[in-house]
DNA sequence: ACCGCCATGTAAAGTGTTACATGATTGG
DNA sequence: CCAATCATGTAACACTTTACATGGCGGT
């Protein structure tokens, strides 16, 4: 069984909180801004055949009754238990720095399928590693990196302050999340 | 003549500094921090070989006298070319929002290609963009975000303090520059 | 009657990933 | 001399992007 991407995750997230049709889910990367993901019908189409294909979700039968024809996909046992799973794999800084847009998204889902408990042991979990990867990045800056040109220092602070202001995002979710 | 890739433009961005072999780049891909691209040899060397056919980089004449056998490759003048139009155009939202990585591989670059005063430039153009950017997310906070679950709108708000970051360190990268 | 939006799909092309394969050279 | 690293490549595969294609429904 081949690894799901993150753009399959978030379909199965998305029609875990309620069944939707292929053009509403699109609809839902346009409107919103979480995580970028190609509003374009020949990624959306072809990912949810593929789900189907693994028995992940399922076609709805539509009440055709009147109106336009709007197939439905509802997910399987199956799905959720992959969906969990997904939501319960530790935080590495490989994460952190190749696919940031997938731990935000891991965050976001974890408080809808795993409850805010959940949420808030991932958003510490994650304060953590990403303190990790800026004492990384903060002893490349005086070692190796010490002696490059003032815009590649600069690029690379850049990369540092997003760190930062990660790891402050994470301790306020944290709070956030226990008030509840 | 199809659009350059991030890699085959930082490639080049990298040859145009001193010629050098796949070898030579892939490993500075692991050792240096910036953008994160695959130091995988199926990546590079593809896309050597496609830098090569359309005539962007050459193969340097090796001292084959002894020692391994090493490939350099140093870039054209339409390569030159290349990477300053490149560095030229303007930002855009959509870049910021979809490609950050590329715009700050933009902004690296800019200095050794085209100057301190130019990169300064870009950092202050960046600076408007992003406050744009942070502008359009806000008021997707107080509108049509406004009722979504706790753990989304933090998700949402990580992506706003990511751009107040932006924003602070174009700030900065704008008064250091100016200094030289 | 017609334009535009809803809604779903297909086809082609290109890129990146993973894995595999090969040989030379340096160091112990 | 044996292992590790240097150094370059190829092949299969899967995904995303872009563009094209189709048809029903709603409003004017």
């Amino acid at each position: 069984m081949r690894h799901l991407t993150n753009l399959e995750l978030l379909l199965l997230a998305l029609l875990q909180a309620r069944p939707a049709s292929g053009y509403t889910l699109r609809k839902a990367f346009v409107t919103t801004p979480l995580g970028h993901f190609s509003d374009s019908p020949g990624s959306i189409y072809p990912a949810l055949q593929r789900l189907v294909r693994r028995g992940l979700i399922r076609p709805v039968k539509d009440q055709p009754a009147s109106g336009r024809r709007k197939q439905l996909f509802s997910i399987t046992p199956k799905a959720l238990a992959e969906l969990r799973d997904w939501l319960s794999q530790p935080i590495t800084r490989d994460d952190i720095q190749h696919d940031p847009g997938g731990v935000m998204l891991r965050f976001a889902f974890s408080a809808q399928l795993l409850g805010n408990a959940a949420a808030r042991e991932f958003a510490l979990q994650l304060e953590i590693r990403v303190h990790e990867t800026i004492v990384e990045l903060e002893s490349f800056l005086h070692g190796p990196g010490a002696n490059m040109t003032a815009a590649a220092r600069l690029a690379v602070e850049q990369g540092l302050e997003g760190y930062q202001a990660l790891a402050r995002w994470a301790t306020r979710a944290a709070k956030e999340l226990k008030r509840s």
